[in-house]
This record gives structure tokens, sequence and C-alpha cells, in this order.
DNA sequence: TCTAGTGTATTATTAAAGTAATACAATAAT
DNA sequence: ATTATTGTATTACTTTAATAATACACTAGA
């Protein structure tokens, strides 16, 4: 599988695990109907307690984005992509207004934060 | 004094406080040579424990902000400025690059990147 | 029907971080 | 000198969040 969990960051495994494959749907590399891993077998892959899966696949169902099969498996439901695809949206537009809140209550000058923007986004460029 | 702490922030109280005085000094409002409010003075305003704000000031102190004058108070060093100027622009453009990259690695695409920052910044502009 | 696979619910444990309590140390001023 | 003010260091407590343990419930297939 595609998960990557770095142990170390602050961020807590299960919604590292969460929001990979939130955008894994977003970026069309897990499609509707296929099935996410299994919990026990995501657990052993990754080193983790099953439980710790159960919780990120609790979130992605709260979202609609997977549905539980009882004795089957948990699937992407049809339309899974539209929501992650806007989930992803609000999620980075929300991240980029707080951050140029914090600019503001900091007092940074606009054009500081202008600078500190087009860098980063000419190197990747 | 001029502090405002968010208790229900995911933000630590003692970080809330350093921040605030750093980007305080950055913004020059509050100038070398002065006084920072005394460890239980600012305890006692904001209804917390003085260990809470003495860690805030071992933050300053460490980045050679404050400088403690025992039985007298902490006060602001020479230089104190440019150091928060450049730790504020330090801050906040690893913020921004960390923003970056979390977008690559969920695959968003540059233009969606684009229009978030273009829609967030022209709302204040 | 039994087995081996699925997800789920509840509870307990652990770990980390933040904050608080306490006692100590230095300075200035009366 | 004594008092009141300052910062500091050590330790303990509390809380919260994450994770783990355990037992349960459902389904498919042999």
């Amino acid at each position: 599988m595609f998960i990557e969990i770095d142990p170390q960051s602050p961020q807590p495994i299960f919604e590292q695990i969460a929001l990979q494959i939130k955008f894994a749907v977003a970026a069309g590399t897990v499609r509707s109907d296929e099935f996410v891993p299994s919990v026990r077998e995501l657990a052993t892959s990754l080193a983790l307690n099953p439980n710790t899966i159960a919780r990120a696949y609790r979130e992605l169902q709260n979202e609609n984005i997977i549905a539980a099969q009882r004795g089957i498996g948990l699937v992407v439901v049809p339309g899974a992509k539209e929501i992650c695809i806007e989930q992803r949206q609000d999620y980075f537009a929300k991240k980029f207004n707080d951050f140029i809140n914090e600019t503001e209550r900091s007092r940074l000058s606009k054009d500081d934060v202008k600078q500190i923007v087009s860098r980063a986004m000419n190197i990747n460029k």
C-alpha cells in the first residue's frame, strides 16, 4: 500500500492515514468501489495496532468517503472523489487563511508576505 | 499589558506569550532597554501560574531577546528587534514552505494553490 | 456448520505535555 | 539588616490524547 507513516510527526498516526487515503481518493489513485486494505492487514503491514487503523477508517466513514460492509471490508463509496477534492480544497484554503491571519496579527507587512509566497512558489514551479 | 491569551487554543499558553512578545518587539511596540512585566505581575494580571510566564520568558532568553537581571527584572536586550524581525520572517517562511510541501504531497495542483493564495490575499488587500 | 476472514465497541493503558507547587537565590531600598 | 521585590530550579500533579487490549458481531466460503 501507498501509505507512509512518520511516527515522529506531531500529527497523530490515525490522522496521517486518514488524510493520505483522502488525498489519494482526491488524486484518483484510489477509486470508488475499490476496497481499502482491511483493518488487520494494514495494521500488520504498518506494524500498528488494528484500532489505530480502525480509527482512521471511522473518520473516513463519518465523512462519507468509505463505507463498511461487515465481514467483507470497507469500500470507497460513489462520489467519494468529489467529496475528497472539495475537502482537500477546504483544508488548504483554511490553512492558508489561518496563515494570513497570523501574519496580520504579528504585523508582518503585506510586502513581506508576498515575498515569502512568491519565493516559495517560484522555486518549486 | 498587550497580551491576550486564548485558553482554548491548542497552542500552549507559554508559547502564545513568547510569540506575542517576540512579535511586539519585531513591530517596535516594545523596545530595547525596556522591561517586560515581571513574572509575578504578568501571572497575576493573566490569572496564570508564575511558572507559565517564567517558561515563556525562558524561551525568550534562550533566543537572546530578553535578559534576566536578578532581583530587578527582565530587560529587552539591544539588537532584539533585528533578531525578532528575522525570526518572524523565518517563522512564516517555514510555515508557508510546509504548506506548499503539503499541497504537493497531496497532489493539489499548482493552479489550485495559486487560486487559494490569490483569493486570500486579495480579500484582505 | 464451522472457520477464517471482516469491522466494531468498550475499556484500559501509556505517554507526553502543560501547568502548578514549592523552595531557593539575588537585588534594591528602607 | 530586614523586607519586598525580582528571577530560577526542581519536583509533582493533572489532563488529554493516542494507542493498545479485549471481546464482540457479521459474512463468505469450504
